[in-house]
DNA sequence: TATGAATGAGCATTCATTCAT
DNA sequence: CATGAATGAATGCTCATTCAT
């Protein structure tokens, strides 16, 4: 039920938008009373806290696991495959992406995604302090934070706005090189 | 009038905050009643897209601004000046920027924020085919897509979040090295 | 518009009774929309507080006026036209007593039935402690206290009830003995 | 199990107050299931009513026990007793007395209290018709009245005010001076 | 032009009651 | 008997918008 419930909350959000996510639609959604809502969340923040959670989270994981099948990998790679990773995740579920990064304010997706980018900089910055060779620039933990902000909002903006004249591999070549030639700056 | 109109409605925002901002609260800041705001108005949407206009409007004057300035000028500085200009401009109105990036749905914002990018980038695709040498990349359209997006998106979160490990000039610094290498890979 | 509202919260109280004072009922009675009755009352208890206060307020009122009229007078008649203007004034509109009395916690009229009491108590204080020989007993305030909450209860008691077996005479009569019998016990 | 839902419904009212008086609280104090209440009363308004009932219940019980032992004897000393045992009764659960009288609406406590004070009012007017010579009023079922309805409400309001200016005894001096002297005039 | 009272559809939430298990 | 998930009508209240003055 609680499945139900979250699964309707997605279907209204990505259907209807954002603004037509009452509590109403999203129990008719469910084929469920409006009351019923009540029983598996405490309130209407708490279903769209949810569907967004669960929609980052999907993307962290994905990314999380492309990094660390390829950790013992050369750098470019690497670099490669974990965009390649964060484009599919985003793209797995470009309506809900559209909803979440562009109909809703930034506010709820904050700790999601401050999740995805922290979880992925950390992995990011222990890289970087355990082979001193594979960058030379001075702060690890800054350039993680550049790279993968850096990083994050190229494939969100990709993937939101899928202009014509960048191909997926195009994206994937020019991220590799930003990325390459800002550690070896 | 409309100017009073404006004025109350960006005092509303960055005071109070998005959510408190509605016709009544916008009247009573510009000390006018709730029916007048239709008499220069359509509804309470233009008001908003107004302020927000506003903003993107003059990050995007100091931006070009800063770029027209130094257009004759070397890469390097022009883009250490370009970035050093944005964090400029997004600093100006930090709160302000705040409720835009992180209160309002990115909606509002993105006509007129993609104008932003679509000014510079178009100075920057100018720029880059007008001199060979200054980039190793192939396409010059994509090449400033890239370029804007990242520098664009770094310079917004590290406004709004202020991180103590990275100075302004630390930052400035990444960004010039993000920039060039990425133009020499 | 005010006395609009409190006329129709009066009419759903008296007429459907006080588990049917809605918001949406009240505005209906008053021929206005529910949104117009927050324009005037900051929430559905003000508008309930000001029906009831009115209520005890006119009765208080009339009590207050009769022992003012006859303050100069010996006892027996005072406490006799006091008597007589409570129930007076509880009859004036006793179908609001019921509702009050009856349909309603006794807190929503406490501070208001608090204050009638309180002014003919401190009138009565007043009067017992200046006129030593209309009382034998010993605390002017006690007596006071006594001799007002008996009475206004009785009188409450009889208008609703309506005992058959006790005329409206034959009741001042046993409240005028009630009073002289206990002042000169 | 009845018994149990009637002390947690108790429990309820005396702890959470009237407002938080709701069949899943009753329940839950209960131990057992909101759909089991209606096992064993067919609505919400019927347990609450339970609770009313034995409340008064016991205080008749009470009051008639005092009663019923001083029968014989002479008028002040029964008066006394009977007040004395009336307040006694109305302080042994001073809680459920202060959510019964002020929070509930006085319809709910109507019949069982009426039930005690017909109880009462029979027992005094049989005793004033016996003997004529304890009282000077005309009719003793109007005189019991009087004196029933004056002292109940007398009673009730010093054990929930507990004013301060008066004890435990100079209230039941009060009120033996005022029903002394009421009969006696 | 300016007003601001009036609107009313719409919202999130509650809770007494039911009934399939 | 007991359960407790499901119900759904009903609630108080908001606020963008209108329009008679």
């Amino acid at each position: 039920m609680v499945e139900r419930i979250i699964t309707a909350g997605r279907a209204v959000l990505v259907d209807d938008g954002y603004d037509a996510f009452s509590t109403n639609r999203v129990a008719a959604a469910a084929g469920i009373s409006p009351g019923s809502l009540y029983q598996y969340f405490p309130d209407k923040a708490a279903i769209l806290d949810v569907v967004i959670d669960r929609y980052w989270e999907e993307v962290t994981e994905r990314v999380a696991a492309a990094l660390a099948d390829r950790i013992g990998e050369f750098g470019p790679a690497m670099v490669r495959a974990t965009a390649d990773a964060l484009v599919a995740a985003l793209e797995a579920d470009r309506e809900l992406l559209r909803v979440v990064a562009v109909e809703l304010p930034a506010q709820r997706s904050r700790e999601r995604r401050a999740a995805l980018e922290r979880r992925v900089r950390e992995l990011a910055t222990t890289y970087l302090a355990a082979r001193p060779g594979s960058s030379r620039r001075p702060s690890p933990a800054t350039t993680a934070w550049v790279v993968v902000l850096a990083v994050e909002n190229l494939a969100i903006r990709w993937v939101l706005d899928q202009p014509a004249a960048i191909s997926r591999d195009a994206l994937l070549d020019e991220v590799l090189a930003l990325v390459s030639g800002y550690l070896q700056s």
